[in-house]
DNA sequence: AGTAGAATGTGTAGTTTTCACACTAACAGT
DNA sequence: ACTGTTAGTGTGAAAACTACACATTCTACT
């Protein structure tokens, strides 16, 4: 077995991501069941190290890629997670990704370390392992602030083509409070992020106009 | 020689701080010039690798005590550096992170790694070791968000008291234009962050009144 | 065919916030 | 006392935001 040896002591380095996904108007969070101890059989964070070639970027984006079977279009950096007794396993650092994806097209997969995966709303999440309670904290301050800034945050939850109520309806769910309609429509219209489509989604109502990112 | 040994490839965790102070009406960047290559007499950002028991806040601070003699009253970490390459020694990934310091509290001091440390001017800047001309600009891109959203930011770069004038220029300096003295005074008035002195700053015109953090 | 139900889509007025702008006040130095 | 210099103060116009109600158009059912 080899080994690698450095002069001074180094920590072991991780990206944990709060994979989001919105299914049936709620936001649900992917997590995974661990397979072994510390804090075997808890739910945790998705995740993993950093491996030699790869920036942190492309270590979140494997990751993602490896539970969810996603290529997330874009993901955010916005945290470090450094306390040295984080992980009774020994010292390691923890680089905190938020990620959105869109529901349809994932495919779970059980990975090398995770023996289940599974989408949870947040009111589902029970305790998770090590500190990823306060990565997910984290993670849904910050999405709250991105998309207050910019509703168009929010584009690759969706479908290729959408209602505004359905983007009105994730907005409403990530920034915790009900919009008026025409202030909300008014606002993304003008945001210009929008591009609005010659399709309707019908149904027992008046059809709706389809959107899709610009 | 001890050495520390693991099964898998660990990259070195280092922080690098972006230490800002308020001289003379403009902002400095304290720099430190290397010793010793890679980047040999080149000036670099202050910084370094992270210790075994303590947190990355904690390295950060450690640092910029280090290298200025102050403790920071708050820092930012606002972003990580982790290109593969980025350091021609090995695998170094960077957490950066922002921090205000008073100038009048300032002894530099050259570390062990510093042969020679100085206050510049952004204009004085040129090329810098690494990656730090990156991490500079980001610093200078967050800092600007950071005081937009909330002037008071800027308060670990003044004395104990001041006047608003002062804040008004090292707040113009930060966002890169001018603004009106009467609506800056009604901003930073309403926004409750300060709290008006009895004394006053007294010279060849009208005395100014002073003020100090809440 | 007619009707009920359900969600879409649209304009405006009141309020608040933001921005631009000019003069008087008080001191130090001569 | 006179001059130069910076401090300190209020208002009106414009823009942005917020709250709010009703007609439209489809499906499904009778």
């Amino acid at each position: 077995m080899t080994t690698f040896c450095y002069a001074y002591p180094r920590p072991a380095v991780a990206t944990d991501i709060v994979i989001l996904s919105l299914d049936d108007g709620a936001l649900r969070l992917l997590l995974v069941r661990r397979g072994a101890d510390p804090f075997g059989d808890w739910w945790a964070l998705p995740g993993g190290f950093l491996q030699e070639t790869e920036d942190l970027d492309a270590c979140a984006r494997r990751e993602t890629e490896e539970e969810t079977g996603v290529r997330p279009g874009r993901i955010l950096q916005f945290a470090n997670f450094s306390h040295p007794d984080r992980d009774p396993r020994g010292r390691v650092i923890s680089v905190a990704y938020l990620a959105l994806v869109r529901a349809g097209e994932v495919r779970l997969q059980a990975g090398t370390d995770a023996a289940e995966a599974d989408w949870r709303t947040f009111s589902e999440v029970g305790t998770l392992a090590f500190d990823h309670g306060d990565i997910l904290a984290a993670a849904l301050s910050r999405l709250a602030t991105e998309v207050r800034a910019d509703p168009g945050f929010l584009l690759p939850l969706l479908p290729p083509a959408f209602t505004l109520a359905r983007l009105q309806a994730a907005y409403e769910a990530t920034i915790g409070r009900p919009v008026d309609k025409r202030n909300f429509r008014k606002l993304v219209e003008e945001s210009g992020s929008l591009r609005a489509l010659d399709d309707f989604e019908r149904g027992p109502h008046r059809p709706a106009r389809l959107y899709a990112p610009r």
